[in-house]
DNA sequence: GTGGCTGCTTGATCAGAATCAAGAAATATT
DNA sequence: AATATTTCTTGATTCTGATCAAGCAGCCAC
């Protein structure tokens, strides 16, 4: 299964994925569980091997305001916390019980120091995760539904429309009638 | 001047310094001249001495999609042409004559490999640049303009107000709105 | 089962920003 | 200097999505 998460990034040869492997934690985490909590400083990249996992800020009302949902072969983390080594604005949580790897910066050092092959992980650090940067405000609703139909369809199989909603900062309302319209379209 | 752009990254010694200065290019570069063609790969970073750059992106309309405003003291570049070596979908170019500096990612390369002290252009590198992230859908066009006004009002000195607009994803009619509004509330 | 909670839908209203339109001011060109 | 072009402002209208409100369906606990 570690292999997967390599996949994702580049190019492994059959050395580097034994080095990957002895650097990896696998972790079994609990519905609810926090894999990062605001204020901490993120030292891990986490790939989602299977379940799923959300990542969301707490706005000053209390509202919860998501970044972002994660499926299954994944990667997630925080890129400014991770990046910048300064606290975390947002918090990481299983959504449900979920196997994830955990890769420390440590780690990354040590498997760079082993092999050139693991630069590759500097473009996967230096990019936004999953889809999250995507939803720019020049989309409409539709578009972003649209886009997580096209491109993320599992979504919607896991996480309550609700929180589909939040992610597209859309009202559910919205999203419903969204879907209505596609539907209707169809 | 070489220095300025080393600080605004972290510290480094006079050593790193030397190193530095051998490997940045100084490029005077004209109003109007582009840095970065969309299609290219990205393969370097620019810091502006002094001048006036912009980041933009043509829409299928042919309507220009400004992402990036850069005012002297700024680095500036596309991070996921760059970070990923895929092809840009942005132009960079000078809005006025500049005096910009010049760091390919070879030059990255060879700094790190002589001194550890350029590993910090990797949380450079890991980063969205300046201010661009931070116009996601939440904010109104009033916080939009604020932001400007409070953390980057030298770009009301140099750009025309249909930029500023373009770049904060507004009309130009509600920019100007909003700075009567503002004008008025003060 | 009943009651209560949460998630989803549907309708009515409201507000904010885009669009459409015109004119004024500033800048560039001759 | 005169004209042309671009930028900025102001007004009227339209439209999209948020908000407010109500009702329904599914699910859990008791």
């Amino acid at each position: 299964m570690q292999a997967n998460a390599l996949d994702t990034i580049g190019t492994f040869n059959a050395a580097d994925k034994a080095l990957f492997e002895k650097e990896v934690k696998i972790r079994h985490v609990d519905k609810g569980e926090v894999l990062l909590r605001e204020g901490m400083v993120a030292n891990s990249l986490f790939f989602n091997v299977n379940g799923a996992a959300f990542q969301y800020s707490l706005s000053p009302s209390g509202a919860e305001n998501i970044t972002g949902l994660y499926m299954a072969n994944e990667w997630f983390y925080n890129p400014s916390s991770l990046a910048a080594q300064t606290p975390s604005h947002s918090f990481i949580a299983a959504y449900v019980d979920s196997i994830v790897l955990e890769l420390s910066i440590q780690s990354i050092h040590t498997l760079i120091y082993k092999s050139a092959a693991f630069f590759q992980f500097n473009s996967l650090i230096a990019q936004p995760t999953t889809g999250a940067y995507f939803f720019d405000n020049t989309l409409t609703p539709i578009q972003k539904y649209a886009y997580i139909l096209e491109h993320r369809p599992a979504l919607l199989q896991v996480f309550p429309l609700k929180m589909i909603a939040a992610y597209l900062k859309i009202t559910p309302e919205t999203l419903s009638r969204v879907r209505e319209k596609l539907a209707r379209a169809d």
